[in-house]
Parts: C-alpha cells; structure tokens; sequence
RNA sequence: GGGCCCGUGGUCUAGGGGUAUGAUACCUCCCUGACACGGAGGUGAUCACGAGUUCGAAUCUCGUCGGGCCCA
C-alpha cells in the first residue's frame, strides 16, 4: 500500500478514468464460454431521445446491482444494451429539425434522416450511461433499427402469421386528419371545451312516435347505424328491436339496449355512428352494427353525406345545423362540456376511423400468457396481479400496424389482380415492401404487387429481446433462452411483459424470463412522477458534475422493487458524506497498515474483544447484505452497510481501537488491531463495490494496486465461526460504558483527551463483572483513565428507584389478559417499594399473580452521596463512579 | 369509472400484534493525534380517520377520506 500518495480529499471527478479502464481491460464481458453458469439480464431497450433521466438511473442500477454481484458470486452474467429506435417522436423530430412533412421526401431519405438522428441519440445515451457506472457489456449491443434486428422482427411476424396468430382485419383507429397518420391513445390529448348538445327527433318507422335524440356530432347522422336505450328507461319501453328513420338520409336504423347509456344525459337516447367516440367503436364491435365511413383520412366528408360530400367536418356540421333549423327539425341546443380528443402535437381534434389494420390475436392466447407469467418470479409478487387483470380484461386484439415510415416495415405484398397476400422468403429477410418486389408471381398469375405501407409497432421489435441477447434465430439460442432477469418500470407492465411473454411464448415455446424485479417511478418535489410535461425533472447529468455518479446511485440504492422514488438533493448529498466520510477512515487506517501483512491463523487467537466484537457484526452484515442482495431488497443491503461502516466501525472500533496502534512496539493487541482494520476495510469494499464502484475501484487500487479491479474479485463468504453474539454482547457493553464516559466528559465541559483520573464500575452480576474486567484495557485506554477498577457489589451511594419500566414484551405473553391489572399495580405503586420487595423476596404478588424482576426494569436517581465528591452513571446493571 | 399499490415526527423512511427505526431539517455543546464536509446531545409522531377482533393494534378485518401508477 502506499499510504503517501493518498490524496486528502476523495474526487469524484476521477469516475471518468475507472470507467475507460473498465473499459479497456473489459472487465464486463460475458465469456460464454460455459465454464461458469451464465446469468442473462434481458436490458430492456430504451428508446433513444438523447439524454436518460432519473427514471433509467434507477431501473439500470438495479440491473447494475444484480449484474455486479452475480459476477462477484461466480456467474457469467450476459448485461447487454440495446436500443428501441422506432416511434413517432423520432419522425416529428427530423420533421421540425429540417423544416420538413415527412411526405415532401421519399421514404427512403426521410428514413435515412431518423436514422441519422437516432445514431446521435444512441451514442449521447450511450455516453451518459457509461457515465453513471453501469457494467452492459457493450460489445452485445442491439439497434431495432438495423437490418440485422429488422430482419429478426420480420422473421417473428412471418413465424406467428403461419401460425394463424397474425390476421388483418378492419378496426377503428385515432386518427389526426391534418397528420394524416394513426395516432396511438398514448397520443391523444384531452382537453376540456363547450359544445352544442343538438336535440333532433327520429320517427318511429313502423308506428307515430318520435324518439328525441341529442348529439353533439349531427355531422355524422349519415354514419348513424343504430340508436341505444337503457333497458330500464321507461321512456323508451317496447321500443328495443323496432326501427328508426334517420333525418336528412332516411336510412332506417334499429333501436337497441345497453347498460352503459347514461338515461341522464341528453334524452336517454343516443345515435351510434362510426365513429363518433370510444363507446361508438365498442357498440359497434359489441353488437356487430355495419360500419358506414363518412370522413376521409383528410377529414372531408364522403359520399354517403350526400349534398355535404367534400366539405370539412366543420362546415358539414355548421351547414347541417343550419339546414335542420331551417326545417324546423332541431328542437332546441343546449351548451354542453365535452372532453375532446386533440392531436398532441398539432392539437387538431381526432377522429376514429376504419381501416384495414394487421392484428395480433392476443385473445387467442390470453390464458398461455396467464399461465406463463404463472411460471415467473414478480417481485414484488403483486405486479403479477395487474398484469393478470389487464390481459384478462383484453376484449381488442393488438393492433400493430402504424402509418408511419419509420419503423420495421409489414413484410407483406398485396396481388394487384386478386388481392391476395404475398409472403417473402424468410432467407430475403429483411425486405421493404415498397421497395423490393415477391419473387414469384401470385397463384392467379399475376406478377403486379403493391407493397405494404404500413409499418410495425415498434413493441413488435422490442417484445423479442430475450430472443435477440441469445442470439435466435440461430440454432443454438437456447443455450442463451430464456434470460434468468427481466428489470423493468412498473408504468409499462401492460405492454413490456404482456407483448413479450405472449410473443416470446408463441415464438419459442418458453417464457422469455425466469425472473421479472420491476421498479417504481421516480418522483419530482411537487410529489409526481418525473416528467418533462411537468416540469420537475433534474437531470442526472447535473447531479453527476456535483456529487458524482456513486452519489447518485446510493441515492438510488436506497429503494426497493416496486416502491415510488422521490428524488431529493438531500438524499444524494448524504451518500456523498459517507463517501467523504469512508475516504477519511480509509486514509487513517491507512497510515497503520501501510506495510502490513495478513497472515491469519496465529493473530485469530490473539483478538482482542472489541475484535471480536466488530468482526462478529462484520460477518453477520456479510450473511444479512448477501440474503438482501439476493431477496433484490437494496436499501436494506445499503443502509446496514452504510451503517455498519459509519456508527460501528468509525464512530466505535476505530476510536476504540487507537490507543492500541500508538503503542510504540508491536505488540500482539497491535498486530491484531491492524489485521481487523485490514479485514473489515476489504470486505466492506467489497460489498459496496456493486454500489459504488468508481469509490471502492479507487481505494482498492492503495490495497491491491491497479492490477486487479475490485470487480473481478469474488463475493466475501460469512465466517460462521466469527458470528458470535456473546462476542456481541461483549462489545456492545464495552460500546456503551465508554459511550456513557465519553458523554459525561462531553456535558461536564472536558476535552475528549483529557485524562480521568479515577473510575471505578461496580456491578453485582457476575457475567457483566467478567466482561468488564475482559473490556478493561479498552475503556481504559479509549477514554484515558488514570486508574480504572472494576468491582463486584455496589458503590457508596445512596439511590432511589424512581421509575418501575413494565417489559410488555414479556409480560404480555405470560400473564395475557391479566396484563392490565400488573400494569394498574405497577402505576399505582411507589417505585421504590415494588423495587425493594424484588430486592428482598425475590417476587411480588399481585391478587394471584406472581411478578418477578424479569418483568421490569428500573431506573435509579441518586439522591445523596456519600465521602469524595462523585459522579454517578447509571446503566442497567451496572454503576459507574468517576471522579475527574 | 376500473385494477393494483401507498398514507408513520416539518420532510423522507424502517418495522408489520408487546408502547416507533433511521435520515434530513432545526436547537445546544465540543476544533478529541482520519474527517468541523466531523463528533456528542436535544426538541419533534395520539403511526390519515372511524369501527371491529384482542389482555394489548401503527401492525389484523371492514368502512371512510387522501395520494400515486396504469387503463377506460
């Protein structure tokens, strides 16, 4: 060790360098070479919008943990990194960026440009992540975007159609009529605004009534294909199943009954048309009503609305209005709130279309999903739950299609001729089907095709993972199959585990993961989730240049699966203290064990007892942190080492363990001290290493010099043998006299160093009498005490009991429902009475009751001293007399 | 509206039938040969509310209220 170049004051700004050297010397990489037994982490890909956040800083660490500490105990742990490019934030981004609409340039530049876009991202993510310490082994990395990933994506769906789990089918979408494109829910942004709620009337066909209907949209009356009443709705009794004659078109639609019509709202009877809303589409699919389609994908009005064919929804509605006012058909408009749909990026209100779309038939294969999300480890296990109550509350199968251009094209050709669906050859994989053309020509003949212009949800790119890290489609995947850990957010569990389990499941036969540990969200000050939207996000980036990465990632270490994060400044600077306050511990010790060597056996037998008291607790966090680490409780594992180091071992063993290194020879106590100094300062390194690594790379480098990277070493073992809780209890003693010393020195205005020149601690139980007369030397020496005795028996004092403490814990239990009239006597009665009875017979008896001193405690005063001029301690069982 | 989760000193948090853990903030004292970016002590919680089970409930049960995430 060399002791004298160890600077005073630990800089985080030497991260940087342990990460190169990492690199370098690639100390991440998964060997696969089986002489270990693998550990997979199947990384999820995030998606590259340049910079990570809070919410990536505690889903990677927790992978981080896991990866580093399954190394540590002997896996070959596979941590790769992958990124999920495609997604329409990408395509509005090079949009703005080159002042463009993605249709004034082919496909295949305005592909080329998102591409070009998400490779910066990739590499300023890829950046930051190095940054914070995370251990992927980057030469693993996978981009959804290149061809190699396309083709595997293409190859899926081309797998999961042969097996009939792939169809196309008509289905409404939300749709932004000034993008022209599909837009998912996720898109959708709701905003309040008023509206007119327009009464109109349809007459009964076959009879005189005339039902009142109120709708906000009689732009769609044309779309109109039934009307709904609440069965119970006494209005509209012997109505169900009759026909009525829309206004304006004439066309005859049949009246129905459902459940969710509110009889409150407008007159109880409402027009379904497609589509008007959410509940449009569900009726529709409920009841198998026709589908009329009255807007274009531009928002112009078609043919079926007659004489307003080629208007905007706008002016169809105003004219349509107008015209029934006219002719006295609509009864009266009233001003109504409505929640309406808008398009998040050019606010434009959405509409729901019908298009032809290509469909995964989840509800084919919901209950093989269940039972395999049955097969893997939730932690926490409730997170199980809500994926189960999502998929079995699926009733729309997944739409993956999606009108964009940047993302895994359908690989799908339709014939000119008869329209039938051409597949490719899975080894032409991966094709575009606008570009490339089938090789062989259609059945009917034809060789005419028009490619596929819709592309793939990008969760059909990243819902294969598991398969990709292991290498399928090649033969020899399994080996890799399925990963052992899945680490994810519990704000996605509906898409990530849902899509990935189904596809994984009806691709491979087997679940994609043996485990799933699924983090919470990160929170803002203002108590909501951390998001740009809101305003309340601090970038890690930020947090890094100040305190560095290992105090960011105590702070995130300081949580456990499952559970809300709040972020706090706080909270980041207190890791950094303990960093702060670790270094200066390690320096001192430092300067002791500059050139000592370990060598066992012979000093286990000369420990001392606060030796043996540290390195029993040592050994017993060594047990307690690996059962945490692997239970995935990380803040457990975290605070009892953080605590361990701070209280036990700085705050206690070091200044009790002082006296004994400024001895000028080497004696026995010395050497020993220096070999538990040495023993707790590696093992405790070791554990942190997953925690903190750049901090505990930097001081191994003064033990062991730069050769070997911590984090190639192995995981400390727990010595049994040194986990001894009367060794414990020993020290804990020791702990507490000199503690109660110290503070008397403290609160009577001396100086720690200045010498007492006598105390003497009486006690009358035999077992403490030992122990202290063991713990002599310590507290003689840590405190500086001239002349210390130990003696057996009782000062010459006079004390009064002032305090009976009743131990409910043990009371409790024995004497049950009697335990209130023990607790009545005992507040009832002088405490020094009840004390003094103990003391003499030994036991109490109350009615019928026996109590016994093992039932309380007592708490003494002193009320007059006898001789010299004293001061008294009081500890259980035991006195302390001091005389300064 | 539905599913799941959570309400513990000012703030954050541990525990999950026996009188509440720690951090932070605040106050007081102390420069002790690693650290004042440190140490010692202190103030501060009827464990969201109400009922029930129990000798005993922060803990179990039910209800109410409040919050979060996801979904409609």
């Amino acid at each position: 060790m060399m002791n004298n170049d160890i600077p005073k004051d630990y800089d985080h700004k030497n991260e940087g360098k342990w990460q190169d050297k990492w690199q370098k010397d690639k100390v991440y990489q998964f060997t696969g070479d089986e002489t270990k037994p693998s550990y997979i982490i199947d990384t999820p890909p995030p998606y590259p919008t340049g910079s990570i956040h809070m919410g990536h800083v505690l889903n990677w660490l927790y992978m981080d943990l896991i990866a580093r500490y399954k190394r540590m105990r002997g896996f070959d742990v596979l941590f790769p990194q992958g990124w999920d490019c495609h997604g329409l934030p990408t395509e509005v981004k090079v949009e703005e960026t080159h002042n463009i609409k993605k249709n004034d340039v082919s496909r295949d530049e305005f592909r080329k440009m998102c591409v070009e876009l998400t490779q910066d991202n990739i590499k300023m993510m890829k950046t930051q992540m190095q940054s914070l310490g995370y251990s992927q082994d980057w030469s693993r990395e996978f981009v959804t975007m290149t061809d190699e990933y396309k083709m595997k994506t293409q190859l899926s769906f081309l797998k999961m159609y042969e097996q009939g789990l792939i169809y196309q089918a008509v289905h409404p979408v939300n749709w932004c009529p000034r993008c022209e494109t599909a837009i998912a829910f996720a898109e959708v942004e709701y905003h309040e605004n008023e509206t007119f709620l327009n009464y109109l009337e349809f007459p009964e066909v076959d009879g005189d009534r005339k039902i009142p209907i109120a709708t906000t949209r009689p732009e769609l009356l044309s779309a109109c294909v039934a009307v709904t009443v609440h069965p119970d709705d006494e209005r509209y009794q012997g109505l169900t199943g009759k026909f009525l004659e829309v206004p304006v078109y004439g066309r005859k639609v049949k009246v129905i009954t459902d459940e969710e019509v509110d009889p409150e709202f407008g007159t109880g009877a409402v027009m379904i048309c497609t589509f008007g809303d959410k509940t449009d589409v569900s009726w529709v699919n409920k009841y198998g009503l026709d589908v009329i389609e009255a807007i274009d994908e531009k928002g112009i009005m078609k043919d079926v609305s007659g004489e307003y064919k080629g208007c905007t929804i706008g002016e169809c509605k105003e004219s349509i209005i107008a015209d029934l006012k006219d002719k006295g058909e609509l009864k009266k408009q009233e001003k109504v709130d409505q929640n309406v749909g808008l398009c998040w990026r050019c606010k434009t209100p959405i509409e729901i279309l019908a298009k032809k779309q290509w469909f995964v038939a989840v509800n084919q294969i919901t209950k093989v999903v269940e039972d395999t999300a049955n097969e893997i480890g939730w932690t926490p296990e409730h997170m199980k739950t809500r994926l189960l109550n999502w998929s079995g509350s699926m009733d729309w199968d997944w739409v993956i299609s999606r009108q964009r251009i940047f993302a895994t094209p359908t690989p799908v050709w339709y014939c000119q001729d008869c329209g039938k669906i051409m597949l490719p050859d899975p080894d032409d994989l991966p094709v575009d089907p606008t570009q490339d053309v089938p090789k062989e020509n259609c059945q009917c003949g034809c060789n005419e095709f028009t490619g596929e212009t819709d592309v793939l949800d990008t969760w059909m790119d990243s819902s294969i993972t598991p398969m990709v890290i292991a290498g399928w489609p090649s033969e020899d995947y399994q080996k890799l199959y399925p990963s052992s850990l899945r680490q994810q957010g519990h704000d996605i569990i509906r898409t990530w585990a849902f899509y990935t389990i189904l596809r994984c499941k009806a691709l491979t036969g087997e679940e994609p993961f043996n485990e799933v540990v699924v983090n919470g969200m990160v929170f803002g000050d203002d108590g909501h989730k951390m998001s740009k939207s809101r305003g309340n996000v601090i970038s890690p980036e930020q947090v890094i240049d100040d305190y560095g990465a290992d105090a960011l990632r105590l702070w995130a270490a300081n949580s456990v699966p499952g559970s809300d994060v709040p972020f706090a400044w706080k909270d980041v600077k207190h890791g950094y203290k303990f960093l702060r306050k670790f270094w200066n511990a390690f320096r001192f010790i430092s300067i002791h064990i500059a050139d000592f060597q370990m060598d066992g056996e012979e000093i286990k037998g000369n420990l001392n007892p606060m030796d043996r008291w540290i390195l029993s607790k040592l050994n017993r966090l060594v047990h307690d942190v690996t059962g945490d680490m692997d239970g995935y409780n990380f803040a457990h594992a975290k605070s009892s080492i953080q605590s361990f180091i701070w209280n036990d071992f700085c705050d206690e063993y070091i200044e009790a363990v002082k006296y004994r290194l400024y001895t000028q020879e080497e004696t026995d106590s010395k050497i020993a001290a220096k070999y538990t100094l040495k023993t707790v300062i590696s093992t405790s390194l070791k554990l942190l290493s997953p925690f903190i690594p750049h901090f505990t790379e930097e001081i191994n480098q003064y033990i062991e010099g730069d050769d070997l990277s911590i984090h190639g070493t192995s995981w400390p073992v727990a010595s049994e043998d040194l986990i001894d809780l009367e060794s414990e209890s020993v020290g804990d003693l020791g702990v507490d006299v000199i503690g109660d010393i110290r503070r008397f020195k403290s609160s009577s205005g001396m100086p720690l160093n200045v010498q007492l020149k006598r105390t003497s601690i009486y006690t009358e139980d035999s077992d403490t009498y030992h122990h202290l007369n063991e713990l002599k030397n310590d507290m003689k020496g840590t405190m500086r005490i001239e002349d210390l005795q130990v003696s057996r028996g009782q000062p010459q004092i006079l004390e009064k009991v002032v305090e009976i403490i009743p131990q409910m814990n043990k009371i409790g239990p024995t004497f049950r429902k009697d335990a209130p009239q023990i607790l009545k006597f005992i507040e009832s009665t002088d405490p020094q009475d009840i004390a003094d009875k103990l003391e003499s017979e030994g036991e109490i008896r109350v009615n019928d009751l026996k109590l016994t001193p093992e039932y309380i405690k007592t708490r003494k005063e002193i009320t007059s001293i006898t001789g010299e001029k004293v001061d008294i301690i009081h500890r259980d069982n035991l006195v302390i007399e001091i005389i300064k």
